[in-house]
DNA sequence: TAGTGGTCTAGACCACGGG
DNA sequence: CCGTGGTCTAGACCACTAT
């Protein structure tokens, strides 16, 4: 009946308890036993105990306080992960074929007017381009990016003509902090033309700037028709890691 | 000169770590110490090194090969924590008033065609309420949403007069799983006048359904005008937590 | 002040999987 | 095979905080 892999006891521990909050029996606020109690009820040493508790306690299921002891969570929504802002990715999901068609690029110095809008000094030498991410043979997005070049060097021998700057940057930036925003707008008529559609389409605007050690890296625009793609997200308190 | 909070030592280790990775002085795909050379650097048990190398993998930021060894993950921005998409929390860090505004509540019995909208089951007895998100005297949003009755039978008492049915929910409903969807749209002549905007307005679409135990609990619509709103999130791997 | 969680130790056994 | 990580123990001391 059981599954034969038999999980780990913090992990068990760690289910019981999670089953026991999302399925309503445990209501937020509620406390729950004691590390002592636990160990007992399970025969286990504390720091089993422990272990499954602190994981519990990362998922944001679980607020302990010395002295207090351990309570149910009082549930966010205000954080979700969103998937798929990886457009290669999106389509291989999907089964269709991918391509990015560079449109431009160009080496220059950022006016003040982009450094604004970027939120960077200006003066900086950059790299510009623009492109369309064709999937299944059809424009999915429009994309304008910006790469520092006093941050990535190695952009200037770069092209862009078939790889998306996007999965470039993955392979030669080793790791990095990201913020996005996600807006919407109207297409408008030269991103119309270019993602077939209406110049009065509704479209997702999605704006990322990375970061690296402290250093802006990138800074990419991306528009996608609102009736080709929508971003979906998840939040499903302490079901993965 | 250090701060005189010590931290932990299993954190101290998983900081030195990480602050290596997201510099770049570790690339992805490169080997990390075996946890018996770090415990020998560090001069502690194995425990307290398994703790921080366990918190690195729950972010992401490491995969471990048993008899290989630990190595830096190779990054991915397919996942990004979206923020503030509870309305209440993100008018309140504004520091400005907010309040709701019911336009309409109903109980009816969900027919074929919003039902298939919603992905359920027809003939569902369901509270339909509609309102706006008032945030410092300006409407941020127009929700329209839905409550399964039979999953929350108390929503049948609760009119929502001013209290927005997402905090009703939250007080109500245990914990949940969500999905969440951003689309975008043109405002349209009756949100337009309500959201006091131009009907041609692009504004931004949040449909969530949110669930307990694997029953639906809600659907929700919300409907903010572009210039008025967008979601921001962040991307830091391993920051929090 | 006393109880609780936070942390750490110095061992141990085992499953997995690379060589 | 045998090194590695995964897990667990039975203690211990300490910091915090509710009472």
């Amino acid at each position: 009946m059981k599954p034969h892999k038999a999980k780990a006891l913090h992990a068990q521990i760690r289910e019981d308890i999670e089953t026991r909050i999302v399925t309503g029996q445990l209501m937020p606020g509620d406390q729950l036993p004691f590390e002592v109690e636990l160990m007992q009820q399970y025969g286990c040493a504390r720091m089993t105990v422990n272990k499954a508790m602190s994981g519990l306690v990362a998922d944001g299921l679980v607020v302990r306080r010395k002295k207090a002891g351990s309570f149910v969570a009082h549930p966010k929504l205000e954080q979700n992960v969103m998937e798929t802002m990886d457009i290669p990715e999106y389509a291989r999901r999907l089964g269709k074929s991918y391509r990015f068609r560079r449109l431009s690029r160009t080496e220059e110095f950022l006016d003040n007017a982009a450094a604004k809008e970027m939120g960077v000094r200006p003066r900086r030498e950059v790299v510009r381009v623009t492109g369309l991410h064709i999937i299944g043979g059809q424009p999915l997005a429009h994309e304008a990016r910006v790469i520092f070049l006093d941050a990535v060097p190695e952009a200037r021998d770069a092209l862009f003509e078939s790889e998306a700057p996007g999965k470039w940057l993955l392979d030669h930036v080793p790791w990095s902090s990201a913020e996005n925003e996600i807006s919407a707008t109207l297409a408008g008529p030269e991103i119309a033309e270019l993602l077939d559609t209406q110049p009065d389409a509704p479209c997702l605007v999605l704006l990322r700037s990375t970061w690296r050690d402290g250093v802006q890296v990138t800074f990419v625009r991306q528009t996608f028709p609102a009736d080709r793609y929508r971003f979906k997200g998840r939040f499903t308190p302490g079901s993965d890691r």
